[in-house]
DNA sequence: ATGGAATACATAACATGTTATGTATTGAGA
DNA sequence: TCTCAATACATAACATGTTATGTATTCCAT
């Protein structure tokens, strides 16, 4: 599958701090995706919105926080803070009083097609040096822990 | 903490999730993290500084920011729940004025003592079925993950 | 010795996420 | 049909983190 020769500068210490690397992993890559997004006008949060409601896709707010995999409330407060900044537009659905369906406006269409080159350039900043085999691996591994973690829920 | 998801039109296969899996990682496994200090009245991100107080330790709060690599508005305001809470003591620092020195309580000791088997528990948990090997290779590529982010800030 | 830069901390405003809880609407079974 | 559970959303309270900014103190170069 994968050989140790393949990967260089292993230590085969204990991996003590693994949630520390990881957390700190995502703080950096946010930290440095703010940046990034700051010149387009957007915020890492609103990025799976964006996504998921690209194309003229409808969506109600229930959807949505599935789809970015965080609590309804979150969603709630997310979507109140992007409308509030023109992003996307709720309206009730018709066939259910319950329900919000939004919808991304003009401005959050033209605003999301900076996400994918800016995503692109921030991946490859931090798998430089990396290659295919062991971007493979790193996934792969990183896939194995989420399976573990979710299984624990 | 920012939550960062799949974006649509990145080509490389497998690495598209890099930031999607760190990000759903960390969550997880600090969801985790909190329903286990539940049982100890601990908080995740308190973590760090009772870590670098142990063993009665005396730190200022600067030094404290830098060791949870966090910003030192972040610490000041974690410190001051901590301090609520009963973990910490503050007090100024005799021999510069504008510090203050920062010590665990007694409950913040015996607190901390259950730390290192929570944390034990969950990474095993997290990397169930990894070998030694898979577990180093995963952090020497985080580590190095880690290094090319901070080269960009 | 002193004036300006650097340092340590605090505060405000905010984004992102979590529970807990309340309200309105819908749906499903007796 | 009617009641009761489930669903969708909102709100409150909070933790954790970020910038931006202000204040007080200390350090250093002249």
């Amino acid at each position: 599958m994968y050989s140790i020769h393949m990967i260089p500068g292993i230590r085969m210490t204990a991996p003590s701090q693994l949630s520390a690397l990881t957390t700190r992993n995502t703080r950096l890559f946010t930290l440095l995706l703010e940046r990034e997004l700051k010149k387009t006008g957007l915020r890492s949060g609103q990025l799976p919105v964006l996504q998921a409601l690209q194309d003229g896709k409808i969506l109600n707010q229930k959807a949505l926080a599935d789809f970015a995999d965080i609590e309804q409330p979150g969603m709630t407060t997310l979507l109140a803070r992007m409308e509030r900044d023109g992003l996307i537009q709720r309206e009730p659905d018709p066939t259910d009083r319950r329900s919000t369906l939004v919808t991304l406006t003009p401005d959050g269409q033209r605003k999301s097609r900076n996400i994918v080159p800016v995503m692109e350039h921030l991946t490859n900043t931090a798998l430089k040096g990396f290659t295919p085999l062991e971007r493979d691996i790193l996934v792969t591994l990183l896939e194995r822990i989420t399976s573990s973690l979710k299984s624990q829920l």
